[in-house]
DNA sequence: CTGTGTGCAAACACTTTGCAGGTGT
DNA sequence: ACACCTGCAAAGTGTTTGCACACAG
């Protein structure tokens, strides 16, 4: 796995504590992650705007893509290092949430089968949220 | 179509004007919607908050279902006859949001497709959200 | 040195709650 | 008559914006 300062370069981002903390967080939790799960991490010391701010800059960059919560805030996930960004920006994997820990997990390996659309419409991103319990909670 | 005194009669929910104003507005417009959006809705005369507690109501007896969306604010949309809220709440369609008119409109005709989820996981409810132009839009 | 990033304060948007009064049955 | 519904006020949460200062390159 990549780490944040070679993934902000990469990007053309300056190398500011901030951006490396939170890129961190993503990188060693590996699940979708809201302003407020972020703000209580471990070591991510900086501001709630900048924290907004940040994830703004890197949905941009095609660092991280939004995924979809039924809370009304919005989450977000690394994208696969294949993506770049720009107009069609694609993420072909399901979402898993747990309604029991309430984490958010990309399947990275579970791809969104292709849906029969009527014609007529455009199609330019696909997301898909499942719900239910996830592998450790069923356990327990 | 069932009328909005039908629905509210068959879900043993009392008559009010607001109820029926609501529902008229979704039987009507066919789309999902936020309570912005009703709210700016024709016809719909009443309280912010008795919007929110009119559309929570309904969810609980099953005659709404959410939508995700987003943008963070959540939208809901009639549930298909058949169904009748509870644990269960399944809504085996998927949603269209055009890019352009911000409409996000229920596929009814359009099932979604199976996951092969890894094992372990336990699945309650699935959610699907495909963004994109609309037909109206892309003609234009 | 220069342009970008950050923190603070404040505004804005969305949603929920408490309470008093009004309405459907 | 009674329980339920509604409106208003206010608080709680999530997110954005303006501005001055700080910092990476």
């Amino acid at each position: 796995m990549k780490q944040a300062p070679e993934i902000l370069k990469q990007h053309q981002l300056r190398l500011t504590q901030s951006r490396q903390d939170i890129l961190d967080v993503f990188l060693a939790q590996g699940i979708a992650l809201s302003e407020r799960e972020l703000e209580d991490s471990v070591g991510v010391n900086c501001d709630r705007v900048t924290i907004y701010r940040t994830l703004s800059t890197f949905m941009d960059r095609g660092i991280l893509h939004k995924v979809l919560d039924d809370t009304g805030s919005v989450k977000y996930a690394l994208c696969p290092s294949d993506c770049h960004g720009g107009e069609v920006h694609r993420h072909d994997h399901v979402h898993f949430k747990c309604r029991d820990c309430g984490q958010t997990i990309c399947l990275d390996e579970v791809p969104i089968p292709a849906v029969n659309l009527p014609k007529g419409f455009q199609l330019q991103e696909v997301n898909m949220l499942l719900e239910g319990t996830c592998t450790k909670c069923s356990q327990e």
